[in-house]
DNA sequence: AAAATATGTCAACAAGGCTGACATAAATTT
DNA sequence: AAATTTATGTCAGCCTTGTTGACATATTTT
């Protein structure tokens, strides 16, 4: 009757290791570069009261001036109550602006103005530094098999969220088109 | 009057791009590489009530068994009151187990259980998969820059965290030593 | 005219961060 | 031996950002 619910266990005193194959080093690698590599808008924006889901939308924003609420909330995959919250800081701040759809005036296009593509701009600097001196150090200067890498790290039927941003040279071949 | 608070101001309609120099498509590969590769065991935790923050504490007790509850803050970053929360829920459901500290009695030695360790595999396991397959299909097999790459990602002063891993071979030149 | 769609909003809840305050036991310092 | 510091635990309350469900409004589609 004893060790009812797993309490009361023996302790295993071994580390966890490469031993079953499982691929430790890059796992790891992975939490900690993106842990740093978010710390830096991180600083940012708390100088503004804001937080990661304004930076998220402040981006994206950006980088699709005109989408609709719809749209947004598909990339970034939350419900519109969470978004609203946010959005509607980003409105009052003056860094997002709404415009009623020409064609279809129930939708709200969100663009960035002035001040909220500078703060965009501002937010993505220190990345980009990272990035590059990363880069650099990497002797190997092999930015396209670390893109592919990345790439190929999202799953399959959400890659095409990235072929869709503008200026994003990093197509595969899509068979026909 | 206008535009007391940026309110009333322009739209910008260009998207964001590699204009000024900023490196957009790593870091959008590394948002989404992210999110995608976090989509795993968020699924698995979901099943037993757990969170992002069980996994986080899970995969460390597993890497460095026995390591005390000041040592785990260290590497997680988080205050104690955050900790406390979700070590408890992990340590009442039998996955971590505290044992008293041989030399220093104040000290809480976090082991895993048998359970705890199978967890932290079941875990880690489609985690490995995708990067094993990432690996693949980026054609240049550039394993060695992609670790190098990642581990530049990381502050300087933190890179100790990981060459402080078992079983890392991954560790630069640090001058003497 | 009716139904569907895009958006907004209200209310309540949960996870997982945070701070501040205080308690206990054990080690260290005086 | 006494006082202080350290490692940990715990209580209470707050914040952000996610969730669900319900309902309102304007506009488009059927």
């Amino acid at each position: 009757m004893a060790d009812r619910n797993g309490k009361d266990a023996k302790p295993i005193r071994t580390a966890l290791s490469s031993e079953d194959g499982i691929d430790l080093a890059i796992i790891e690698l992975l939490f900690f570069a993106y842990r740093d590599f978010t710390s830096d808008p991180d600083q940012i924006l708390a100088e503004y009261g804001f937080g990661r889901a304004h930076h998220r939308i402040l981006h994206f924003v950006n980088r699709m001036p005109g989408l609709t609420v719809a749209e947004l909330l598909d990339v970034l995959k939350i419900t519109k109550q969470s978004l609203a919250r946010v959005l509607k800081q980003l409105i009052d701040t003056g860094h997002v602006i709404q415009i009623q759809g020409p064609r279809d005036r129930r939708q709200r296009e969100l663009y960035p103005t002035e001040k909220g593509r500078a703060l965009a701009l501002d937010l993505a600097r220190p990345q980009s530094r990272r990035i590059s001196a990363a880069l650099k150090s990497a002797r190997t200067t092999e930015r396209a098999g670390i893109e592919q890498f990345l790439k190929a790290m999202v799953n399959p039927e959400l890659r095409a969220q990235i072929d869709n941003l503008p200026g994003n040279a990093l197509r595969e071949s899509h068979g026909d088109e």
